[in-house]
DNA sequence: TGCTTATCGACAATGATTGTTGGTAGCTTC
DNA sequence: GAAGCTACCAACAATCATTGTCGATAAGCA
């Protein structure tokens, strides 16, 4: 995703209004790899801005999907996981116990649906998902 | 997964009972590749046994799933899906519009998570979504 | 500086799924 | 074939993540 002060033009380019929620959800964002959940989001925004709503939170990650700047993943753990990286086309490994995701290289590229079995479809986008178990549920 | 028969017989020596309800279930799960969600296949309970529970089809479902006979599917579209071919391995091609599933033959196997990328990680499956727009959709 | 309106936070509502419970009915044993 | 044990049933309430509503506020523009 791009910077704060990038993302801060962005908005207002397209009429949304930048408030200091969004900047600091900005922040939080910025080069995190860790797939947070929209509710973690929400208590690491809370414990330094007190009066930070949940919708706020949610709000605010929807705009940055709709302008392309984040990804909103379901990865099946219960909740849905905000990816600020949308350069990097990547897939996902996932522990099944605890959520836990890291980011996995695309190195068996050209994943296509067999011609026969594309009637009636439009594909547009695979996604890989790998499931297991990290060390520390084991 | 199995027949109605032999899935009664599974059932019982594993201690469970076989109620008029779950026979009615296995036969809608019998051949049935449109990976209904717990929702329709209610529905459709409800139509020939009007007292049937959503609870019981989920309990059922639940239960067919422990023994190993239909796999249960977070597929990104709002519900579960209950897929009953757990023989052949294989893929989904999904409508984001419409929730309409198509599976897919493996025909890339050897997806593989790098051995750097391991560390700390059992993987013990791949799950691969092929997302797209269906024709009646487009 | 003042105005317009997008955004805020509080609260209630939704939809999918699960927990609870008293009564019923499968299965086993005799 | 009858009796008893207990898993299962259906109805109801509860949960969790997410979204809708709304009056008040403040961001950005003129």
């Amino acid at each position: 995703m791009k910077t704060t002060e990038q993302l801060t033009d962005l908005f207002r380019e397209r009429g949304l209004r930048v408030t200091l929620q969004r900047q600091m959800i900005f922040g939080l964002l910025q080069a995190n790899d860790s797939h947070p959940t929209v509710e973690s989001l929400y208590e690491r925004a809370q414990a330094e801005m007190p009066t930070m709503s949940l919708k706020t939170v949610y709000q605010t990650v929807h705009d940055l999907e709709a302008l392309g700047e984040v990804d909103v993943l379901d990865l099946g753990t219960g909740s849905l996981r905000v990816d600020p990286n949308v350069e990097d086309h990547h897939h996902h490994l996932v522990c099944s116990s605890c959520g836990r995701v890291r980011d996995l290289p695309v190195e068996f590229d050209g994943l296509r649906v067999p011609n026969r079995y594309r009637r009636d479809f439009t594909v547009d986008a695979v996604q890989v998902i790998f499931r297991g178990r990290c060390d520390d549920c084991a």
